[in-house]
DNA sequence: ATATTATAGACTGCATTTGTCTGTAATTAT
DNA sequence: ATAATTACAGACAAATGCAGTCTATAATAT
């Protein structure tokens, strides 16, 4: 089990988001050649943050990405979330038994991770 | 990112380890058809328990496997770690920076998590 | 209209996970 | 000693998910 390296470049984007905060959008390509990634490798990750209502999109000449949120409010939580989904870490099937022990205390463990995950802003670390 | 169905499995099958301690060596069959997948697969998890010096096992006739420690001492995280390994969920190349931030937010988080699995014992569900 | 931007989706290659199969080593029972 | 019983090791294959590319389409500005 590890974090996939896309929840890395995702973290990354967006700090550097915050840190460019108030400039003109910035397009993918550029965008692409600060990171050292593909442009469509980039593209992929950018909708992404998109549909998960981080930053926004114009397309169109002088077009690209910008914040959509005010740089305070968005913890490293929400950039995981965008990426990895919101799925618990542990599950098993066989519902039936719903005062299971095991997953409980595999989804508190997990929820103390994620609590400090929506606390840390990407603000703290720019 | 999710844990690893193994991770499921020995889990449970640590859990039943505690559940019957004191009794007679468990033996792979038995074991199997009781956890309900097959014989080969499971060798192979129990296999990386002993290892992990949670069980024992003991060859020939009358054989079979049996808890290593006594049953309060084994956490939710010594049977984790002994599957899917210590190494850190997000981990960063370009290890110059050593001043990184984001890669500390993130080993803090699970390290919420770790804390959590590690003061739960299996024998706090069984 | 044309150039510029983002978006969607098919597609490939790779790594890991899940599982099977076969043979070998160690121990006990006869 | 021999045979039966058990775990262990490693090769192998199938399935899944991750990482990355490519091409075509849609939307916007000039
Ligand atoms: S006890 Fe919990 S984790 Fe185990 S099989 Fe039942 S529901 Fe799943
Ligand atoms: S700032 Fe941290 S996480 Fe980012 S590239 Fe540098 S070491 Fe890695």
């Amino acid at each position: 089990m590890k974090y996939t390296k896309a929840t890395n470049y995702a973290l990354h984007i967006m700090a550097y988001f915050v840190k460019q905060e108030g400039t003109d959008n910035l397009s993918l390509q550029p965008l692409a050649s600060h990171m050292n990634i593909s442009p469509t490798y980039l593209s992929k990750i950018l909708t992404q943050l998109v549909k998960a209502d981080l930053i926004q999109s114009t397309p169109g000449a002088n077009g690209g990405y910008s914040l959509r949120k005010t740089k305070t409010e968005i913890s490293f939580y929400d950039v995981i979330q965008a990426i990895e989904g919101s799925g618990a870490l542990f599950t098993c099937e066989m519902d039936e038994n719903r005062t299971c022990q095991i997953e409980k205390v595999m989804q508190d463990a997990e929820a103390k991770m994620v609590n400090h995950l929506k606390e840390k802003r990407l603000v703290d670390v720019v």
